[in-house]
DNA sequence: CCACTTTTTTGACGCGCGTAAATTTTTAAT
DNA sequence: ATTAAAAATTTACGCGCGTCAAAAAAGTGG
């Protein structure tokens, strides 16, 4: 710190006794070099906190330590936690996350992965938008990246894939609400952007059917990431008009349920699962503020943590043996009940 | 694109019939050549879509064209939607923004600037912490790099600061909550991590003797970031015990709010400012889920849109003119008030 | 057409580090 | 102590682009 500054790792390596190879090996993988050394370049760290340049570092190397991780909407709570989770993951493991949102546009993310490109990464971890995805420019992206998908599948893309079985979570939710009280019907938006709701709808339909119940499906209209005003909106209006079948509303996700919650609150009507409740509402994801509604959302807690874990292990996994898996790894984790008030 | 890959700019510069110091001012600003050669340029880069090595480009420059964005914590919906029109704002303008959380961890928003050092940033748009914001690095930084706060400020630091005036968005809220009942008892965190948290109690103190009223503090225990649940248990306990002097509460932040909400949902008080209801609740800042809960929330709006804007421009502003304002820039932007059930 | 200004080209150097091959030193094992 | 293996050093080159000075070319106005 008193010395004159350092300016490059030439001269760093001289102050430390280290030649600067070494320096740079030590700097890439501090294990790769003999504890004596690390001892040594480490003091010299401490007292003049060089750090080496990350463009220069980068320019001339294949793999980076660079992971990106794109998700289609920040602004969602949902992506917003679950980013974060791989994001402290990735700097758990030594790497360098760098987050970015699309958000809510397709075409952006198109554009995030040009930009990563550029930016060399190790690895990439992409929530893809499904349907609206660039199809291309991901498959693209994936012969050039290592990429491992989460919480949205796309077929035959990425070398991975980690997300909730919807199929298991819904049929789980189906039995409860069966179970205790009258079978669901299921509201979602009419042309959702995500492929989970497709997957969700027909899960309904078969639990439904298994339970030997008839399903009834009520979409709303309504484009973009507005669910709660969606679900307020057209929620509201199929309960005033009470074109609900049953007093039981299986929500596709929580971000509906909640709109819907406010319609119900606004009409007066009295939503839960005791005595002189006039309604059941229950949703799906377990979104942060779920339990704060009014009443608290009665929902499936995604495996946020597994999910985000996994992902980010496999990926690494790929990073270290320097190819990839012969065949695309699918695996889907379970949703967990999480009663709460509202059904 | 038929043609073998360009592999660097070198070999586009030969391509589009252009010396490569050309190609390489035309990168950097394309107004910067001769309208001619631009065109020449533009058709080779529909044919060949190059794009200059990052790393290379920045590693031999002062000044890159990156903009650093840190606030401390993305899952706040609040800073996720700032950090997004910040972002947003920063791209329109031909930078590339890094948006970082600091995950509602103090040392990481260090650890953040720290990294941000090595990707030589033209500029830094910074949220900070305020009270457990490390002063000495963020000065430190302060000296290097342009640097410009929103939101939180922090006295001499930052060549510029914009937020919401919490003084007058405070009187205008008491103000409206005299006039249509009952005074406003105030409730907050007892230990803040946001200085705006302390403006905020003292501009309710004022505001409340302005009006000859006296005013009642309630404070909750509790650390970290989940003002919900504090808001909801701590909340809950006031209400439970008849704490609260008056009928009204303004809570100090919305999502405190959402807590208390919940709080008295739980408890069969009926919320609002209508006959027949037990109490009255208010909150700060129009959180994007406030005009969800049961029942909506009156509020105040912070003018995202202005305060993200300003911010940017004015470090934009700093960087085309290469130096630093003379003095420091504090502007503060009204609260609008958001009429809403609760109160 | 000429003189003048603006733009482009040429040629060359450097940024800070990765990386490879050959050599020397250190460590571990016999 | 001897030998083999592991680690560090030396030397040298290259990455892709920024940038500068000097020369050449292209526009401009009269």
């Amino acid at each position: 710190m008193v010395q004159p500054k350092i300016r490059n790792m030439e001269e760093f390596a001289a102050v430390s006794g280290i030649s600067r190879p070494t320096v740079s090996k030590y700097f890439n993988d501090p294990d790769s070099v003999r504890p004596s050394t690390r001892q040594k370049i480490e003091t010299a760290l401490e007292q003049h906190n060089y750090r080496p340049n990350v463009f220069a570092m980068n320019q001339n190397r294949r793999k980076t330590k660079n992971i990106g991780v794109v998700v289609p909407n920040l602004a969602d709570p949902f992506f917003s936690e679950i980013g974060r989770r791989v994001e402290l993951a990735c700097i758990d493991a030594g790497y360098s996350p760098i987050l970015l949102s699309s958000h809510g546009i397709p075409e952006m993310e198109s554009d995030n992965l040009e930009s990563l490109r550029s930016l060399k990464p190790a690895g990439v971890l992409l929530a893809p938008f499904g349907r609206l995805s660039n199809k291309e420019a991901v498959q693209a992206f994936d012969r050039d990246f290592p990429l491992v998908l989460f919480d949205a599948n796309m077929s035959d893309t990425g070398q991975a894939y980690f997300g909730t079985d919807n199929f298991q979570s819904i049929d789980l939710m189906v039995e409860y609400l069966c179970r205790s009280g009258e079978p669901p019907c299921f509201f979602e938006m009419k042309s959702p952007s995500n492929p989970n709701a497709n997957k969700r709808h027909q899960a309904y339909v078969e639990s439904m059917e298994r339970h030997r119940q008839t399903p009834h499906i009520f979409q709303a209209e309504g484009e973009g990431w507005n669910f709660e005003e969606i679900g307020k909106i057209e929620g509201g209006r199929l309960l005033e008009s009470n074109a609900f079948k049953t007093k039981t509303v299986l929500c596709s996700n929580d971000r509906l349920a909640i709109g819907m919650l406010s319609a119900a609150y606004a009409l007066d009507l009295r939503v839960g699962h005791g005595q002189g409740c006039h309604l059941r509402i229950a949703g799906h994801d377990d979104h942060p503020f779920s339990r704060f509604t009014c009443p608290a959302l009665t929902t499936i807690a995604q495996d946020y943590e597994a999910i985000a874990n996994r992902a980010v292990r496999t990926l690494f996994e790929m990073l270290q043996d320097d190819e990839r898996p012969p065949n695309r790894v699918e695996m889907l984790f379970e949703g967990r009940l999480v009663m709460r008030d509202s059904a």
